[in-house]
DNA sequence: ATCATTAATGATTGCGCAATCATTTTGCAA
DNA sequence: TTGCAAAATGATTGCGCAATCATTAATGAT
């Protein structure tokens, strides 16, 4: 009792295989008799196309191939759902690659998921390395970045300029008239590096940089690291008064640390997060934060690449991003 | 210039396709010489093998399907990560599909995963439709469940019971001198309900229920919902003095909305959340949670499946839970 | 040196499908 | 009717690789 092959099911339906695979693939141009026998044995014999054998005969896959640093980061999530669902209603299926981080690490997984070719490529970040832009250039697929600008991208680039952003955010608490700002960081990724620097940008014109303002780490962003990093920023620079977090996450564990130390939110300390990840808008006070594109960066990259990659638009798509202002930063 | 293949990289070390394709694959039956001489040829031309052609022709895949409800739910990345960590430093690539909850499209998207057969299947909970089952035999390929118990599991299955944990979140509640304590769940998918069965069993035997202390909603939980569902039940039943919620987020909007309303928690409301997702440990008060084995089973059934589907073992594995009482509910 | 044994390498074939080209059937104008 | 274009169906071939079997080279015991 074999997987039923196209063979099986042109005898089944009393003809050739070539023909079965030409009323499954083009209906339209076959009889509407035939394509009910087809139909018929196909589903007496629970047929399913071999995706290998289809694969090589046509050297067409139907996949779209997405490396994104972590799984496990709501970032990251927000855009896979923005790609899922413009890949919806399409034959094109997702392939999701992990790099942690690490561009040797992309380059390792993405090299195996670039034979036979996807249908496109989307990639997180502009910090592939040679040999990656030199694979992808060789197998001529489709790439579409995303999160991040670039004026020489690989392909084309959807994203948004993560030092606008920062900027934006840091001049908005100078102008509620906070004067001792601190910057925490986690996760400091090539963008995070980016927000750090449009921070201190905004800083420095203001006339209020301090090197002791900012306190960053590595590791991945959580709530508890937030509460942590604060807690270093409050001992090497007292005189704080509000803190710019490179992410949600960050800027929460802030709040719950002033709640757990009796600061008062937003006239004791103001607060600025990244990213919108939900919980901001609901907490208590609400907390201000940058509001990045991350499902339509997801989504803009997947239709880009349903389209076949068009090539005739701009290369570079810049989605903005918003400050949602909210009661952590309005003392 | 196209791909080179096996041919090529004979061509180039000088040797036959087939020697090729041995060095690669089973170094050890191979010269020293030979080796170096393929190695370089393949560096040289930077010869990838075609993952198709070689399904094709061995029959043999390198993927794991796992079949989740949901990717942006934290509960399923946690899972994911332990499914990822599991298969790396193996040659098993992850393909990953997306359910929305529903069994139909479980099963139509399996389908299409399931010619070439991978070498293992990993589903999210025990609702698969007949034809699922029958998909899944007729492949022959090794199938773990995860999230949930059954006694006749398709294959093995790896998770925890529902509706104890709930059962034992609530005896706390009520241990703790809760006396009309509620229940909020959303996304009232069929592990919700038996979490709802569990606590509805913990309060008939303390002689405490009642049907207004239960509401619920099948949108996707999160932490507005939490606020959203708290406010209908302050509605229809304003004696409640403890809540029990089907999952973190709906906690943390509970937490939220009593702090806006000016409710004391835990002393005039307890709250008790589920899945131990994070958050909960860092917030003020912390929240007590349930914590479930998400990483673990995820972790557990990658091994299972990486060590070709052992079927020596239990088909059932139960990995438990635990209460993590916080101060949320401790009056 | 001879032969047996093992290690190392090569030739042929088919996996299941789709591209390409070939053939048969149908519809319909004259 | 006849003829001919268009529609419908079929036969052959090769995609790139690995299974299988065949051959050649190296090793060592006598």
């Amino acid at each position: 009792m074999t997987k039923p092959t196209l063979v099986d099911v042109g005898k089944e339906a009393g003809v050739s295989a070539i023909t079965v695979s030409r009323a499954l693939r083009s209906p339209e141009k076959v009889s509407d008799s035939l394509r009910a026998k087809v139909d018929a044995a196909v589903r007496k014999l629970g047929y399913v196309p071999n995706q290998s054998a289809s694969t090589l005969a046509s050297s067409e896959t139907n996949s779209i191939v997405v490396m994104i640093p972590s799984i496990s980061n709501n970032v990251f999530t927000d855009v896979l759902r923005g790609i899922e669902d413009a890949l919806k209603h399409t034959r094109l299926t997702l392939q999701i690659g992990n790099t942690g981080y690490d561009p040797i690490e992309e380059e390792r997984v993405l090299r195996s998921f670039l034979n036979p070719a996807p249908k496109g490529v989307i990639l997180a970040g502009i910090e592939q390395t040679n040999e990656t832009r030199q694979m992808l250039a060789n197998v001529g697929v489709p790439v579409v970045q995303i999160m991040d600008l670039s004026d020489a991208p690989i392909d084309q680039i959807v994203g948004f300029s993560h030092e606008d952003a920062a900027f934006a955010a840091a001049n908005h608490l100078i102008d509620k008239g906070y004067c001792n700002i601190g910057f925490l960081g986690a996760q400091m990724d090539p963008r995070s590096q980016k927000r750090l620097a449009g921070f201190r940008k905004a800083l420095q014109n203001a006339g209020m940089y301090d090197e002791r303002a900012v306190v960053v780490t590595n590791r991945p962003s959580d709530v508890n690291i937030g509460a942590i990093l604060f807690g270093k920023l409050t001992t090497q620079y007292p005189e704080c008064d509000a803190v710019f977090c490179n992410n949600d996450d960050l800027a929460l564990g802030v709040l719950f640390e002033c709640q757990r130390r009796g600061i008062r939110v937003p006239t004791e300390l103001g607060i600025c997060g990244f990213n919108d990840l939900g919980v901001t808008s609901q907490c208590v006070p609400t907390i201000s934060t940058v509001r990045t594109p991350l499902y339509d960066m997801g989504a803009k990259a997947g239709k880009i690449l349903v389209d076949g990659g068009a090539g005739a638009k701009d290369r570079q798509v810049d989605l903005g991003f918003s400050l949602e202002i909210r009661n952590s930063s309005l003392r």
